[in-house]
DNA sequence: CTGAAAGCGCTTACAG
DNA sequence: CTGAAAGCGCTTACAG
């Protein structure tokens, strides 16, 4: 009931916080720090008379634990790395919410970077992070610079790639192959019947450019190759690009009759600019997404398009990770979540 | 060049992380730990002679500082938390975007945490984030539970409320008046000469709730107020929503002849459905949405909307609490960034 | 089940 | 400009 600190030892001298440390708890509860700590960590190892009076000090004295302090004594920051790409892209929000939802249990502390597509930014992040000693490192994509390489190596943390399957045993990654599913989908207007299908690509990362090697692979096979039927525009990707970018592709491209644009946000920009323009999607030219965004299934036409497993990809990579942070054995190194052609009215 | 590390102190005994240490680099440097810390962290301070070595050793050993060992002994933590309360809504991320860009030159680690919209959530992560000490924090919204603000209050850490702008003077608060906003937006559409004019929400936290304050005053003072024209639906805003909610009023408000949509979310939502319906936007029905996002430039027709200043909102959060923090002249508590109405083609 | 000692890796505060 | 000492708040490793 009373609150006044008795046995409070932490003198306000010079560099203390001036907060409550477990010292502080130990004396109130009349015990040795040791057991104070034991009585909020490991609560079954004390008896629970004195785990009795640790708690009752905890809650009186409003107790807040230093994480340095422990990270720095128990050699374990209990820190996960996250890196994505890009923050304004649903697609990695998506994979987020797996990840948050998957480590949430475990009293992990999340670090988030986004490095902007930029592999400076990511040594720049990865290296401010490798500060944190962290437990285990979430990356997206499967390619890095020679420096994130190398500072992955010599620190022998846990790494758990996203978003593509590596072809290296050694290495953990989850997600699906992004070169089956651009073959996938442009397949899938090859037999609609379409004969000249763009692709149309932005930001040019290497899932994108996966993407565009399926796609080659198809056109190829159906003898419909022809380079004049790519734009690789390296921008970022947003609704606008996709809408200038149609302008150009319809400009350029004789007898376009398909697009299999490199995500949906493209795809929402060309349809709209079809609308605007007159031009019947998918009468006279049919246009495919990638990733099934909530609002391809909403605009007219609703967006044909491919399914990726966004959500669980996070989900999966993060307990992945876990497993393989408790040294569990690991379910596998590379877990394929497939992904789904969703068939719509836009091809 | 040799790179074999002489005067290596660090036993591999027990608890240690095997890392290379301060000390380690000053031993290879030949000079104490303590001229090693200040020629990493104040160059200025240390002769040129031994700066050189120290940095030469730090290169060679491939040291990284241990952040919990810095934290702990200087009381700093360069944390600055971040809580959203979602991260699949775009309005967030955009201002998080301006949060980074302020705050990436400083060097501070940002936690981002997603509170989901929920009290408890937030609650959960903030008592988790006052483990690590934050030298600042940054919230959205003014609204919180009791125990997040004694929290607050207690730790005695600079606090930001970003989105709103607090009516209490001693809290810093970023944004615009969300109340002013639903008011103008509701004005345009009672001069556009419209009658039965609806409001529709989802989620419900404060900011939609503050947009309705606003909302209703226009109402009433158009005269045009009644409750019947009030969607209020608490499942998270959503484009499919937008379309049931647009189902919903029209079959239960007669008349309606326009719609404030409480965020473009659900404006896009409402058109697309109204373009399957065959109502014609805004000859019918005038429709309006809140935040200005990408797609609403694109879809057909345009989105009449608010535009509001969410990256200069994360941005000037951000340099406020970093100027509060360095206890610097505060500018102004409260930063009122403004609005500004979009007039497109939807009303 | 409980606790005294030592140490994690760094920086503050001081002395030279 | 440089450095020896002490300490940040906690946990490991050990002893009882």
């Amino acid at each position: 009931m009373t609150t006044n600190r008795i046995g409070k030892t932490s003198s306000s001298k010079s560099r203390a916080l001036g907060k409550v440390t477990l010292s502080d708890v130990a004396a109130r509860a009349c015990v040795a720090p040791m057991t104070a700590s034991r009585a909020i960590n490991q609560p079954e190892l004390v008896s629970a008379v004195l785990r009795a009076r640790v708690d009752k000090a905890v809650q009186d004295l409003g107790y807040v634990p230093n994480r340095a302090a422990r990270a720095l004594a128990s050699a374990q920051s209990k820190v996960i790395v996250v890196l994505v790409p890009s923050l304004a892209n649903a697609v990695f929000t998506a994979v987020l919410a797996g990840i948050q939802d998957a480590l949430d249990p475990c009293n992990y502390q999340i670090l988030i970077g986004n490095t902007r597509y930029s592999d400076a930014e990511e040594e720049k992040l990865l290296s401010t992070y490798m500060q944190s000693n962290p437990d285990g490192i979430l990356l997206s994509g499967l390619t890095h610079s020679p420096r994130v390489r190398q500072m992955l190596a010599t620190s022998r943390v846990p790494v758990v790639s996203m978003m593509d399957l590596s072809p290296e045993p050694d290495v953990m990654s989850v997600g699906f192959s992004q070169e089956e599913a651009g073959y996938a989908i442009t397949r899938y207007l090859v037999e609609k019947g379409r004969k000249r299908i763009g692709y149309m690509a932005a930001q040019l990362d290497e899932r994108t450019l996966r993407r565009a090697d399926g796609y080659r692979k198809a056109m190829q096979e159906a003898g419909l190759a022809d380079p004049a039927l790519e734009m690789m525009c390296p921008q970022p990707s947003n609704i606008a690009l996709g809408a200038e970018l149609l302008n150009r592709m319809l400009d350029s491209v004789p007898g376009l009759d398909a697009i299999f644009c490199c995500n949906d946000d493209l795809a929402h920009g060309a349809i709209f600019q079809c609308q605007r323009r007159g031009i019947d999607v998918p009468e006279q030219l049919a246009i495919c997404g990638f990733n099934d965004l909530p609002a391809s299934a909403w605009i007219t036409p609703s967006v044909t398009t491919v399914g990726t497993p966004l959500y669980q990809t996070g989900f999966d990579a993060a307990s992945l990770l876990l497993a393989s942070i408790r040294g569990n054995e690991v379910p596998a190194q590379r877990i394929d979540l497939g992904f789904t052609l969703v068939e719509r009215e836009s091809a």
